[in-house]
RNA sequence: CGGGGUGUAGCGCAGCUUGGUUAGCGCGCCUGCUUUGGGAGCAGGAGGCCGGGAGUUCGAAUCUCCCCACCCCGACCA
């Protein structure tokens, strides 16, 4: 049982200066957690009863799955990740350090390697798979920035799982299980959610896809559609690919001098403005013209390939869209020095005639997906104060492909329906994606298939942030008087509140209704204080987010028909109880 | 890493512009008395390297420079 009286705990009345996000704020204010290093957070009892329920339910719903669980050092040697290029891939955002006689090692920021190794070190048959370990171990990543409390710490706790098999029906087979144990999971830690698709990055892979928790305190912009159930992370957004047009109804692509136009909206306002160039059935817009915009990617192995890209112009490039679509490559800035090195662009009227393999220039030219043939373009003549217009795709020009990289905005339209998308923010709480070979090749880890040759495993990666999950489960659940835990992973069923003289009949009786739950498997907080006021141990309890509140107050002093109040602390309704009902009564709400 | 803001008692804040008693207020904490259904009252008390360092000055919480930390925006980010 735990009693107020002697509880290690300091509920403030006033909101923390430095904590912004609800989460932060309250398990803060109501005595969960304490700032203890940039980035990272001690556990009071009440926290840490909370941190080991989100545990548990991570716990048991792998091991119902199936997976079993292991235990690896967070603090590594550096060759294991050296070995897969993680130690420099993964750049300023891995701790490293150095022991007493210089040798690297990292506090690990994810364990795909140490997985790896240990598979390697204990499996040798293709009898010994398909094989999923998990573990639940603290994390490390140095973030620039570490923010929001447990939302984004540079500490913190995640559940990875790991799946080996042989070939891609099994790593198929491996993902749709730990899909529906994630399922599962957030159901049970009363998590809204949704699953978006992803896309696997610098990690490598194919299919992939995160849980994020809807909120807008989240750091991850993702679509969904306003009527089907289609959702996305931002990276991965599909445009859908509209209908190629005949080349019959278009018209002549017409060189005009067009001094005076340097930003899109003043080139529109030129082409209107001008009786023989208009449309007849319409203005041009933004969206008619086609932007080409010049970057560079950097190679992993080093070398750099300019590469264009023609989208509308109204749209800007989203870096994270084309980082995505090029990885491992990235992206970088294409500078006055880099338009010295190709006279053929000119800058500000870059078009195709200039752009694509088979032309002047020779870099690679990638357009969006609305681009398909038949479509007619405003753009650059590749000269300068000069613009052409009626450019037909397909038919004027060809690019070498397509690519996703144009921003996407609220009302573009679903890829699966048509309807129209919104765009919504989100914590990222789970994240599951196949990995493929990468890690298993890079260590060397086979195993003799039943014709007794090797065979390298394909794998999958899976990880849940248990302490950002509680975070979330905190942000998801509260309001203004404080928390509001599910009681699956509330630090107690029933939050006793005793309110009497101390020589009235409350507090004997707040003892004997806390030893009766108690005793009956209920967990008990029990507020067995006298010097705070009623008010006092109402905001307390209002505060700690017990999801049952008990008032042992005035009620029971009616010697002909004792009560004890009972209050749901989400609903806030109260209900008053027959003393001698009232235990059972609270089993059945805990227990429904 | 860029831009902005803030560091004064456990928590929230004032004081700083214009340097000068013993650095102040509310909450919390300790002692005593009263009080107990919505953050009680009275009285007494404890608690501060004024984020750190270097300067300017007879004298610095206050002015100057450097550093550190925290918060927000951006960049970054399984």
């Amino acid at each position: 049982m735990l009693r107020m009286s002697t509880l290690f705990l300091r509920t403030l009345r006033d909101d923390p200066a430095d904590a912004e996000v609800a989460s932060h704020r309250l398990l803060v204010r109501a005595g969960y957690i304490r700032r203890a290093a940039p980035g990272g957070f001690s556990w009071l009892p009440l926290g840490w009863l909370v941190y080991r329920n989100v545990e548990r339910v991570v716990r048991e719903e792998m091991d119902a799955a199936g997976f079993q669980e292991v235990h690896f050092p967070a603090l590594l040697p550096r060759e294991p990740y050296e070995a897969t290029g993680r130690w420099t891939e993964y750049g300023d955002n891995l701790f490293r350090l150095q022991d007493r006689k210089g040798a690297d090692f990292l506090l690990a920021p994810t364990h795909e390697e140490m997985f790896t190794l240990l598979v390697k070190d204990i499996c040798g048959s293709y009898k010994d798979l398909p094989l999923s370990i998990y573990q639940i171990q603290t994390k490390y990543r140095d973030e620039a920035r570490p923010r929001a409390g447990l939302l984004r710490g540079r500490e913190f706790v995640m559940k990875d799982s790991y799946s080996f098999d042989l070939d891609d029906a099994g790593l198929q087979a491996s993902y749709d299980a730990h899909r529906a144990a994630y399922i599962s999971l957030f159901d049970r830690l009363g998590l809204p959610y949704v699953i978006v698709s992803a896309m696997s990055g610098a990690m490598g892979g194919s299919a992939s896809e995160e849980f994020l928790a809807p909120m807008d305190v989240g750091e991850d912009t993702f679509i969904r559609c306003t009527s089907c159930d289609y959702a996305a992370n931002v990276e991965a957004v599909v445009t859908p690919v509209p209908p190629a047009i005949s080349f019959d109804a278009q018209r002549e692509a017409i060189v005009h001098h067009t001094p005076g136009t340097p930003t899109i909206a003043t080139l529109v306002e030129w082409v209107n403005s001008d009786t023989e160039l208009r449309h007849p059935e319409r203005d041009w817009t933004a969206a008619d013209t086609l932007k080409n915009v010049v970057v560079k990617l950097r190679h992993p192995d080093g070398t750099i390939e300019p590469l264009a890209i023609g989208l509308p112009g109204d749209r800007e490039v989203d870096m994270k869209r084309l980082e995505a679509q090029v990885a491992p490559a990235e992206p970088e800035p294409f500078d006055e020095d880099d338009f010295a090195k190709h006279p053929s662009l000119v800058k500000g009227y870059i078009g195709p005639g200039a752009l694509g393999s088979d032309n002047a220039s020779g870099i690679r030219y990638l357009v969006d997906p609305r681009v398909v043939d038949g479509t007619a373009w405003i753009t650059g003549a590749d000269k300068r104060d000069h613009h052409v217009i009626d450019l037909v795709a397909g038919r004027d020009f060809t690019p070498d492909g397509t690519i996703e990289a144009a921003e996407i905005r609220d009302g573009d339209v679903c890829p699966v329906c048509a309807s129209p998308v919104e765009i919504a923010r989100g914590i990222e709480i789970g994240h599951i994606f196949q990995l493929g070979r990468k890690y298993a090749e890079a260590l060397d880890l086979t195993v003799q298939d039943e014709h007794g040759k090797p065979a390298t495993p394909t794998m999958g990666s899976y990880g849940v942030g248990v302490t950002r999950a509680l975070a979330a489960i905190a942000e998801a659940g509260h309001d203004d008087l404080g928390l509001v835990w599910p009681r699956e992973i509330a630090p107690a069923d029933v939050h006793i509140v005793v309110a009497g003289k101390l020589d009235g009949p409350q507090f004997p009786a707040g003892e004997r209704l806390a030893a009766d739950l108690e005793a009956a498997g209920l967990r008990v907080l029990l507020d067995d204080r006298y010097g705070p006021s009623p008010g006092v141990k109402f905001k307390d309890a209002e505060l700690i987010g017990i999801p049952t509140i008990a008032i042992v107050g005035r009620g029971v002093a009616d010697e002909t028909a004792p009560t004890i109040e009972v209050k749901d602390r989400r609903t806030g309704e109260r209900e008053d109880i027959a003393l001698d009902a009232v235990v059972a009564h609270l089993v059945a709400t805990c227990r429904s």
